[in-house]
RNA sequence: GGGCGGUUAGCUCAGUGGUAGAGCAUCGGCCUUACAAGCCGGGGGUCGCAGGUUCGAAACCUGCACCGCCCACCA
C-alpha cells in the first residue's frame, strides 16, 4: 500500500475521533465485570475558551485514561461542564453591555434566560476543543452543574447541614465586590500591590484642644469611624488611655462628621507604623472589625451595594469610594486638619473575576462551618486514604484546613443554584427544605419566598464526584465508579475544589472521593512568565493543534510535565513532537513497503529461530514495555514519553530499521523473520503509543492490522490490549551483552573514524576482515565478543546499515590520501589524556584502603572492570598513536 | 511575617550517593529509493555560592544569594 510521504495530521484528527465515539468505545458500562478505573473530568467553565492548562490537564488525564481502557480496566471518564456562577454571570453581563444594558434593566427572570440562551451557544465550545484534542470522556455522560439531577444533589446536601447545623445565617464582615454586588469567599479575592497614599489626619479631642493624629490608606470610610485605638504601652498616648493605672476613655470629635468616638488602648496597634494611632471602622476592616466587637463599639456601614456612599454619609450621600475620598481629603484640608501625605505602597483585595476593589462589608449571608469536615479531610490525606502526586500538595492541602474559616456560601448573583431556604412573609419564619413548603408551620401563612441569593459555585462543585455519577440515588453508576480513582487538576484549585470535594465526599458518603489526585505544574510562556489574557502572552493550544497536530502537542505537554515544575513552552519541543510523528509514519512507509506479497496475517515464527538483531529489538521492546507502563503507573508521564521516543526513534528507526535492510533483501526465512519481527514491533509500540499520540498510532495501525496474528484482535487502538513483555528475554544475557557492545562498537568506529579525520566524504574505502579484530579492539576490548559475519566490503559513506555492518564484522581501516597525521596524532593524544586521568582516579580508588572497606562489593567490582577497561583502552590508544606517528 | 518550589550545556529540562545526560540550537560531513520534519559525527558544563556529612556529593545536612509561587487582619 502506498503511504504519502508525511504524515497528515489534520485529516487523521477528523477520521478516528468520530469513529472511536460512533462504535462507543468511550462508553463506560458499570455491568461489565473487572477493575474499575474511573475519573470525572475537572469541569471547564461554560464561558470557557480552551487555554493549554486544560490542554495540559486534558492531555495528562487521557494518557493515563487510554491506558487504563486498553488495560482492561472498567473505564469511565465521565465529562461535563461548571455553570461557573460569577464568571458566566459576568461573562454575560459584559456582553449585554455592549447593547448599552444591564442586568437590573432585564430584571432576574429574563436575565437568566439570557444566560441559559449564552450557555446553548457557547457551553459546548471548550468540549469540542476537547475532542479535538482527543479526550476519549464517556461524552454520553456529559454532565452540567444545573441538571436537575446535580440540582436535587446540591438541595439535599445543603438542606442535611443545615438540619445538621453546619450551615447557619450570621451577621459578618464579608467581602463585598461592589461591581458584582454580592459578598465573595476569602479565596475569591485577589491580593494586589498598588501605590496609594497614606493620609495623616488630625482628629481633635471632644474636650479642651489637642488632637491626636490617625494614619489611614483610606480616608473615605472615616464616615463610618466608631473610635480610634492605640497601644496602650505606647509612651506618646498612654496618659490618654491609662491613668493610675486604670483604662480610661478620652472622646474624640470626628471630623466633618462631628460623632463623638472613643480613644481606647489595644494590643493590636502596631506602635511603629504611621503615627501609632488607628482609625477604627468596624464596618469596613476586618482588624477593626475585632476591635469593634472586643470594645463593643458601634458597627455603622456607609456604603451601599454598589460601594457608593449611602443616606449615613451626609453631604457625601451618592459619591463612589474614589469621589468621596477625594471630596473628604479636600475638605479635611480647608479644615486644616489634614497633616500630611505620604506615598504608600500597600496592597488591597481585589474582586478575582472583575479585578473591583472589595470592600470589607458587614452582612448577613449563609455560612458553613467547616472545622470539623476540615479535621475529616486532612486525616483521610494522613491515612493515606487519598494520596497527592507529588507528595508535597499535602502540606499545602493541610496547611489551608488547619486555619480554615467558615465559608460563606452565599452569593447575591442571579445564575446559579437558588438557595432552597424560604421566609414566610406574615411572621418572619424561616423554613430550610428541599421542596417550596405550601404553608408556614409557624403561622399557617401561604405567603412564602424563596431566599434570592444562589449559592457559591464551588459548593455544586464540590459534589461533582459524586452528583454526577448519581449520587443521592444510588444508581449503578454511582455504586460501580465511586470512589473514583484519581483527580488531576491544578493547584490552583486545591483549596477551592479539591478541598472541598474531599470534605463533601467524606460527609455525605463516608468515603474519599478519590484515590489519588495528582497536581498539574502551571503552563508557563516561553519567558516563564505566568500567561495571561492582560498580557497578551496566551498561547491558544488550537493554534498549536493547527500548526503541529493535536498528537504533537500531547505528547510535547506530556513531556513539559515534570513533577513539580512548571510547564514552560517552548515551540522547538512541538516542532520535534511533529518530526516525532512523521519519523514514525515514515518508518511505516519502509514496513509498508517491504511487506508486499507478505500474506495477511504473518504466519507466526519461532522466536528462537530469530536472528540476533531481531531477538535483540524484541528485548528491547520488552523493557519499553515494561519502562513505560511503570512510568505511567507512577503518573511520571514526562519518563513514560521519553522512553517512548528514545525507542521508537533511536533503537526502532535508526538501528533495526538499518539491521533489519539485509535479511529483508535476502528472502527466505532471514526476510519472513524480519517481516514478522518489524510488525510484531511495530504493533506494540503503537499500542504504547496510543494514548500519548491516539491519531498517528491509529493510522498506521490500521494499515498494519491485516499482518498482525492475534486472536480476537480489536478493530481498533483504542479497545486493543494494552502490551505486556514476553514472559522470557528472547535474548540470552550474553547476546544482549554481544548486542550492546555491538552498537557501542559501532558508534566507536563512527567516533573513531570522526577523530582520526577519516571523513566518510572522502569516500574512503573499509575492508572488512573476519577474523582480524584489531580496530576494534582498540576501542573497545570486549569487541571480542562481536557474531562473526562473512567478509564484506563497503563503500563506508556514512550511513548506518553500513556501520551496522561494520559493527558485525572485524574492520581494517586504510588511511586514505592526503591524510593529515598531525591532526589525528593530537586528536588521538588528547582522547589518551582523557582515558589516562579516568584510569587514574579508578586506580586511586581502588588503592585507597577507605574506599575497599566502606564500598559495596558491587561497586568494588565494578570500579575494577572499569579500571581495567580503562587500562586496555590506554593500551590500545597508545598503541594507536606509536603506529600513527610511524606511518607520519 | 510564615511556608513551598526552583537555580545542571546557548535555550528548555531529566538526573536523588559511584566516569555529568536528553531534546533543541550550534559546528563539520552526507540528497543514502522510509524519513532533509532525515542520517553520521564534533564542540560546549568548576551542576547558584559557602560550609558540613561521606572512601566518594549535582544529589544528603546547615547557612546565604537570586528567581517564582502560596498563605496571613500591618491601618
Amino acid at each position: 500500500m502506498d503511504l504519502p510521504k508525511t504524515f497528515d495530521s489534520k485529516s487523521a484528527e477528523e477520521r478516528w475521533f468520530q469513529l472511536w465515539i460512533d462504535l462507543g468505545y468511550f462508553k463506560a458500562d458499570p455491568a461489565r465485570p473487572g477493575k474499575v478505573f474511573s475519573v470525572v473530568i475537572p469541569p471547564p467553565n461554560v464561558t470557557g475558551q480552551l487555554h493549554l492548562g486544560h490542554a495540559l490537564n486534558v492531555s495528562l488525564q487521557d494518557i493515563i485514561v487510554r491506558t487504563r481502557r486498553m488495560q482492561g480496566y472498567n473505564t469511565l471518564w465521565l465529562p461535563g461542564t461548571d455553570h461557573a456562577g460569577i464568571a458566566t454571570q459576568n461573562a454575560v453581563e459584559k456582553d449585554l453591555a455592549k447593547e448599552g444594558k444591564d442586568r437590573h434593566q432585564l430584571g432576574r427572570d429574563a436575565f437568566v434566560d439570557r444566560v441559559w440562551e449564552w450557555r446553548e451557544t457557547y457551553g459546548d465550545r471548550i468540549l469540542n476543543q476537547l475532542r479535538r484534542l482527543g479526550a476519549s470522556c464517556d461524552w454520553s455522560r456529559e454532565r452540567f452543574t444545573l441538571d436537575a439531577g446535580l440540582s436535587q444533589a446540591v438541595t439535599k446536601v445543603f438542606v442535611d447541614l443545615y438540619s445538621k447545623g453546619l450551615i447557619y445565617r450570621a451577621k459578618r464582615l464579608i467581602n463585598w465586590c461592589p461591581r458584582c454586588e454580592t459578598a465573595l469567599s476569602d479565596l475569591e479575592v485577589d491580593h494586589k500591590e498598588v501605590t496609594g497614599s497614606l493620609w495623616h489626619i488630625r482628629y481633635p479631642f471632644a474636650e479642651g484642644s489637642g488632637a491626636i493624629t490617625i494614619a489611614t490608606t483610606r480616608p473615605e470610610t472615616m464616615l463610618a469611624d466608631t473610635g480610634v485605638a492605640v497601644n496602650m504601652d505606647d509612651d506618646r498616648y498612654r496618659s490618654l488611655v491609662h491613668k493610675d493605672g486604670r483604662p480610661i476613655r478620652t472622646t474624640i470629635r470626628l471630623p466633618l462628621v462631628g460623632r463623638e468616638i472613643p480613644l481606647f488602648g489595644s494590643e493590636f496597634v502596631d506602635r511603629s507604623f504611621g503615627t501609632g494611632a488607628l482609625k477604627v471602622t468596624p464596618a469596613h476592616d476586618a482588624l477593626d472589625f475585632i476591635l469593634g466587637q472586643t470594645e463593643n463599639l458601634e458597627f455603622i456601614s456607609i456604603f451601599d451595594g454598589r460601594g457608593r456612599i449611602n443616606e449615613y454619609g451626609g453631604a457625601y450621600r451618592g459619591l463612589s469610594r474614589e469621589e468621596a475620598r477625594k471630596q473628604i481629603v479636600k475638605d479635611l484640608e480647608v479644615a486644616g486638619l489634614l497633616e500630611k501625605i505620604e506615598p504608600y505602597r500597600h496592597s488591597v483585595g481585589v474582586c478575582s473575576r472583575c479585578d473591583t476593589v472589595v470592600e470589607p462589608m458587614l452582612s448577613e449571608q449563609w455560612f458553613l462551618r467547616m472545622r470539623e469536615m476540615a479535621d475529616r479531610a486532612i486525616k483521610a490525606v494522613k491515612d493515606g486514604d487519598t494520596t497527592f502526586h507529588p507528595k508535597r500538595w499535602e502540606n499545602v492541602f493541610f496547611n489551608w484546613l488547619e486555619n480554615i474559616h467558615d465559608w460563606c456560601i452565599s452569593r447575591q448573583l442571579w445564575w446559579g443554584h437558588r438557595i432552597p431556604a424560604y421566609r414566610c412573609v406574615r411572621c418572619d419564619h424561616l423554613i430550610v427544605a428541599a421542596e417550596r413548603p405550601s404553608r408556614c408551620p409557624e403561622c399557617d401563612g401561604s405567603d412564602i419566598v424563596q431566599d434570592d441569593d444562589v449559592l457559591d459555585t464551588w459548593f455544586s462543585s464540590g459534589l461533582w464526584p459524586m452528583s454526577t455519577l448519581g449520587w443521592p440515588e444510588d444508581t449503578p453508576d454511582f455504586a460501580r465508579y465511586y470512589p473514583t480513582s484519581l483527580l488531576l487538576t491544578g493547584f490552583d484549585i486545591i483549596f477551592f475544589w479539591v478541598a472541598r470535594m474531599m470534605m463533601f465526599g467524606l460527609e455525605f458518603t463516608d468515603k474519599v472521593p478519590f484515590k489519588d489526585v495528582y497536581i498539574t505544574p502551571l503552563v508557563r510562556d516561553e519567558l516563564g512568565k505566568k500567561m495571561t489574557k492582560s498580557k497578551g502572552n496566551v498561547v491558544d493550544p488550537l493554534d498549536l493543534m493547527n500548526q503541529y497536530g493535536a498528537d504533537a502537542v500531547r505528547f510535547t505537554l506530556a513531556q513539559l510535565a515534570a513533577q513539580g515544575r512548571d510547564v514552560i513552552l517552548s515551540h522547538d519541543r512541538f516542532a520535534a513532537a511533529r518530526a516525532f510523528a512523521n519519523k514514525i509514519w515514515n518508518a511505516a512507509r519502509f514496513v509498508m513497503m517491504n511487506l508486499e506479497g507478505a500474506p495477511q496475517p504473518l504466519p507466526k515464527i519461532e522466536i528462537a529461530s530469530l536472528g540476533l538483531a531481531e531477538r535483540w529489538i524484541l528485548s528491547r521492546l520488552d523493557d519499553t514495555i515494561r519502562e513505560v507502563s511503570d512510568s505511567i503507573d507512577a503518573y511520571e508521564f514526562n519518563v513514560a514519553a521519553m522512553k517512548l521516543y528514545q525507542f521508537i526513534w533511536h533503537e526502532f528507526c535508526d538501528w533495526y530499521i538499518e539491521l533489519s535492510k539485509e535479511p529483508l533483501k535476502a528472502g527466505g526465512e532471514p526476510q519472513a523473520g524480519a517481516r514478522w519481527v518489524l510488525i510484531n514491533v511495530f504493533d506494540k509500540m503503537l499500542r504504547l503509543l496510543h494514548p500519548f499520540m491516539p491519531f498517528v498510532s491509529e493510522e498506521i495501525w490500521q494499515v498494519i492490522r491485516p499482518y498482525i496474528d492475534e486472536p480476537n484482535l480489536a478493530a481498533h487502538l483504542p479497545i486493543a490490549k494494552y502490551p505486556e513483555p514476553s514472559a522470557r528475554n528472547p535474548l540470552s544475557a550474553a547476546e544482549e551483552l554481544a548486542m550492546n557492545h555491538c552498537i557501542e562498537a559501532t558508534e566507536a568506529i563512527n567516533s573513531l573514524r570522526s577523530l582520526l579525520g577519516w571523513h566518510p566524504g572522502q569516500r574512503v574505502t573499509a575492508t572488512i576482515k573476519a577474523g582480524d579484530v584489531k580496530e576494534l579492539e582498540m576501542w573497545r576490548p570486549y569487541a571480542m565478543t562481536l557474531a562473526k559475519v562473512e567478509a564484506l566490503n563497503v563503500d563506508a559513506s556514512g550511513d548506518r546499515a553500513v556501520f551496522a555492518h561494520l559493527a558485525w564484522a572485524d574492520v581494517g581501516v586504510d588511511a586514505p590520501d592526503g591524510y593529515d597525521f598531525q591532526v589525528a596524532r593530537q586528536k588521538l593524544q588528547k582522547q589518551l589524556d582523557e582515558v589516562g586521568k579516568h584510569a587514574a582516579q579508578h586506580e586511586a580508588r581502588l588503592s585507597d584502603e577507605r574506599f575497599m572497606s566502606k564500598a559495596d562489593p558491587e561497586t568494588r567490582v565494578e570500579v575494577a572492570q572499569r579500571f581495567e577497561g580503562l587500562q586496555a583502552q590506554r593500551k590500545l590508544l597508545s598503541e594507536q598513536l606509536r603506529q600513527l606517528e610511524e606511518r607520519a
